[in-house]
DNA sequence: TGTACATCAGTGAACGCGCGTTCACTGATGTAC
DNA sequence: TGTACATCAGTGAACGCGCGTTCACTGATGTAC
């Protein structure tokens, strides 16, 4: 799009529509497209992404059911997208997590923490992904796959630098951050089902630490291998 | 039900319609409840089980829709039982292979190779298994868990008699045993994700039997822990 | 600044479909005597 | 062995319902000049 006969002085109407604090027509559907996926976030608490339907969002969404097609093509649609968002919040929120942590804490209890506290401020989020991973609609799977797969990647480059100088294979890297990472969303699954039940949270959350401990040794004596 | 007024020579009817060949009609019954199972089991592989629809069930089953209730009172209450029945089968999978292993074997080795022959050899099992265990209705969620209690305790005792005079606590031992099965499952999910593509499969396996070389690692430092 | 036109988020009626569940039934199998 | 009756797996019509999707529409927002 041009702007040669537009005045170098004048703002465009949209800018100063924004400046007045009236919200702009991408504005307001950028809105509605969000409430659409907070709807179905809400949702998914007691039944998987297929047994919600458009309808139902749009309805909840406070929308004719037709106009749901405006923002997205399909409920499938939303359900990869929707993957992105709590994918990214999640990462964001352990990069976070990790980067206050102090120096000489334990890295197994805080991460452990850190992960117990996620699932406790955003279970919706967590509940949704791992609803999805296995019992989903097949581009929400692969969506979650990789998403799973970064996260990997991001752990094996941190126990990278934590074995640097003992010379471990790529592979025995990735071997060991898959181990972990099944461990922590073992456990992320398992608290989803405790209930809130306060008791039940800290065997699940103990075992985990324990197990990851457990792991921890493992690549202790794993080193001095062939 | 009394046979009071029988003669003592003559067998009851059913047993001489058995005898002939001729199905009674309690085995008919049982014929058709179990065709309703198999058929829905079937179905899971591109569904999970809230997708399947009572009438698609009894369509597949050669069957009018108001005849499932003859059998089932819903179509959750025939998800619990094929929890049941698939759990049952793969346990006696799994002990049959065990009783067969040469004393001299990897057990690592081993175990990891029965598993996925099983999962090959019926793979809509462990698909409906994992499918339920977190996306499904809570009845079958919940039959599911108890099952896996039973496989983590199965293996518990299996690894007292391995880590016997080391003095390992009960709850060290379940924490094991839970890690072994967590990365067992892990690789069953894989497995089913693979699309029996062989050099994928090859590596989950690999990569598993890894996983469970290191916590045997860790379990022989864990021991002269405090 | 004012006017004429384009865009497009959201509307509302309508469609055909498969669903779970009800009900009264049929007729083969089983039981009592 | 024969007869009269009970049981019950499976039938078939009917119901009301929520679904995804189509279509022509409205009217506020945005753009060109």
């Amino acid at each position: 799009m041009t702007e040669r006969s537009r005045s170098p002085r004048a703002p465009r109407p949209e800018v100063a529509a924004a400046r007045a604090g009236v919200e702009s027509r991408a504005e307001r559907k950028e809105r509605t497209r969000q409430r659409l996926l907070d709807v179905t976030l809400t949702l998914i608490a007691d039944r998987s992404l297929a047994g919600i339907s458009l309808r139902e969002v749009a309805r909840d969404a406070g929308l004719v059911p037709t106009a749901f097609y405006r923002h997205f093509e399909s409920m499938d649609a939303l359900g990869v997208e929707l993957v992105y968002q709590c994918m990214g919040s999640i990462r964001r929120m352990v990069r976070d997590a990790r980067r206050g942590r102090d120096e000489h804490d334990d890295i197994i209890k805080s991460t452990v923490a850190t992960l117990a506290e996620a699932v406790r401020d955003s279970p919706e989020q967590f509940r949704f992904l791992s609803r999805e991973r296995y019992g989903g609609v097949a581009a929400v799977r692969r969506a979650i796959d990789t998403e799973l797969r970064l996260v990997t990647s991001d752990l094996a480059v941190d126990l990278a630098r934590l074995t640097a100088g003992f010379d471990w294979s790529t592979d025995d890297l990735e071997m060991s951050a898959h181990l972990m990472i099944t461990v922590m969303l073992a456990a992320v699954m398992d608290l989803l089902e405790s209930g809130g039940r306060r008791e039940v949270e800290r065997d699940i959350l103990d075992r985990s630490e324990r197990q990851l401990r457990l792991v921890a040794l493992g690549m202790a004596s794993w080193r001095s291998r062939p």
